[in-house]
DNA sequence: CACCAGGCAAGTA
DNA sequence: TACTTGCATGGT
């Protein structure tokens, strides 16, 4: 279950926070993210799902365990434009070579290729170390901390930003880092309630709240209106 | 056919 | 600081 709300925290944002969770977690159940087998293959997904659809990635992906190159070691050996040839179907894919050749040079050269060891540190000195790889963004760091390293870090992303502004709890000129606080001043400090959180977050967006679509059905339909906060 | 997807960096004013 | 643009594939 969920512990304890931290001390310094608005109840009534608390409330509605939780409100939603449970409206989301009621209709979607266990979402069970991210689908990966590894950490580093949740790294690779994050920085190949950047603007772009899911299953793309997953052709991408099922062409790195195919050629044998999803690990560090053979990443990095491997020439940047047949790295991109590889993940092709994921899109911007000359971009994304670069950027997971940054990645993958990063943990070489720092962590000598360990996960393990690149996570045996502060995550928010990690984030910032992240944040200075080409290619990683608040987001992509945010990914990474949580879903590979298992760190409490609340993941904004395009969905969390559409739902709460069609609530009306957002102007729209927040910053990132502003409703990462929204939802971690005001939530236990919890890595399965993030992980969680954000997972019915983009399965809500996907499923009611893209832009072609109506909200027809959405669970959070019935929902209390804003959180408040910024309106 | 047009539209869009689980961002980010670089360029411009 | 606050916009704008380029990057690209495959599903719906």
């Amino acid at each position: 279950m969920i512990p304890q709300a931290p001390i310094a925290c608005k109840p009534g944002i608390v409330l509605r926070l939780l409100e939603m969770y449970e409206r989301l977690e009621k209709h979607f159940g266990n979402l069970g993210w991210w689908p990966a087998e590894t950490p580093f293959e949740v790294i690779v997904g994050a920085i190949l799902t950047q603007n772009t659809a899911w299953m793309n990635v997953t052709y991408a992906i099922t062409n790195l365990k195919d050629a044998g190159v999803l690990s560090a070691p053979t990443l990095y050996r491997l020439p940047i434009d047949t790295l991109a040839t590889i993940i092709r179907p994921s899109g911007y894919h000359h971009v994304k070579a670069k950027r997971l050749a940054a990645f993958v040079g990063f943990l070489l050269d720092e962590y000598n290729g360990s996960l393990d060891d690149m996570f045996a540190q502060n995550h928010w000195v990690l984030r910032r170390k992240l944040l200075r790889i080409h290619g990683i963004g608040e987001e992509t760091a945010d990914c990474i901390l949580l879903y590979a390293g298992e760190k409490p870090v609340f993941i904004v992303d395009v969905y969390t930003r559409r739902i709460l502004e069609r609530h009306g709890s957002l102007s729209g000129k927040e910053s990132y880092s502003d409703i990462q606080s929204l939802f971690m001043d005001n939530l236990p400090v919890s890595v399965p309630l993030y992980n969680q959180y954000h997972a019915l977050l983009v399965q809500t967006g996907k499923t009611f709240c893209r832009k072609e679509k109506k909200c027809e059905n959405c669970p959070l339909k019935e929902a209390t209106g804003t959180i408040g906060c910024f309106t």
